[in-house]
DNA sequence: AAAATCTTTCAATAAATATTGAAAATTTAA
DNA sequence: TTAAATTTTCAATATTTATTGAAAGATTTT
């Protein structure tokens, strides 16, 4: 396979891979397209290597540096800016877990806190399975939510040893 | 807070919630229902709780049941079938863990093995940084794999005892 | 076998989401 | 300061995804 191929080809299955991450596809592209290039990119260089617009690139370069997940960069001597992502996919895997957790596991515990005291007889079948699914989610989101942290916090080198050690 | 009024919350916020897990917002609501509600359901009880249509509880209700999470109950004396939701939080969550691995590490992992062998000069830094990069993430994707295998064959006792015994 | 009940399908439509592109804003160079 | 280069915004548009509802297909009862 040559070159070309495979970049177009990685390019494509990692946008198609994003959507199921929160990702659009056109963040994830440009995403691939940044893990991918030796050095970081200009507006324009996107604009033509995915063939997409203006707005399309700034907005989805903002998003992914939002995520932490791209960098904007300098270059001596060049006016405009460029952009970098990261490229150790143990940070890229850290960075998206943290960023999930913050915008949907931390927001749905603190709802479901609001949940907690029902009126009414719990001994209404209703509220009881009510009560005890909210308690059941609670009690497991915030065993994850500890769990995610010490990943969080981890390093790779943790967490290749030990912990898949521990998973063998 | 009321009965009625926790279970539209319940409902509602696990509808948001489900968008971030490749779960549309209805069969997440349907889920949440199910979920919340002591006796099974039949479509026409889907239709009436949450306002939608017969073929949208048709095609989502068999979303849910392909997805391994809502079973379809038959109750003697009755004529049409019912729905009903696994209720055990781990084994939801282990449910999802399974299919999302199936639908999407997977095949991504078997796509990126194909990428492995590009022609080229590996000094060359363009080619050097994807080969780089695709066998990157299928180490990480291969061990996660794995980890995800071991959680998903897992029991419940097992994972909240020893693994958030070692996470503490 | 016909009627009644229930389920599924799917073309049409609606709603949500992503993209464009040109104008406005900002930044840097002359 | 003015001009040139670059970035940002956002209304209009296109695309994708979800929903409806009525007709067709099954299944069960009489």
């Amino acid at each position: 396979m040559r070159l070309i191929e495979a970049k177009a080809q990685f390019i494509s299955s990692w946008g198609a891979f994003g959507t199921y991450w929160g990702i659009n596809r056109t963040m994830a592209q440009i995403h691939a397209l940044l893990m991918i290039s030796p050095d970081p990119l200009s507006q324009e260089d996107i604009m033509e290597e995915l063939d997409i617009s203006r707005g399309n690139v700034n907005m989805n370069t903002r998003e992914l540096v939002d995520w932490g997940l791209v960098d904007r960069v300098l270059i001596p001597g060049e006016r405009k800016e460029f952009f970098s992502a990261e490229k150790d996919i143990w940070k890229v895997a850290t960075q998206i877990i943290k960023e999930r957790k913050k915008r949907e596991l931390d927001p749905m515990l603190k709802l479901l806190g609001q949940l907690e005291n029902i009126d009414g007889d719990r001994k209404d079948p209703k509220v009881k399975q009510l009560v005890d699914t909210v308690s059941g989610i609670r009690k497991f989101g915030g065993q994850a939510d500890k769990m995610l942290d010490k990943m969080i916090r981890a390093d790779e080198s943790w967490f290749l040893g030990t912990l898949l050690k521990f998973f063998k």
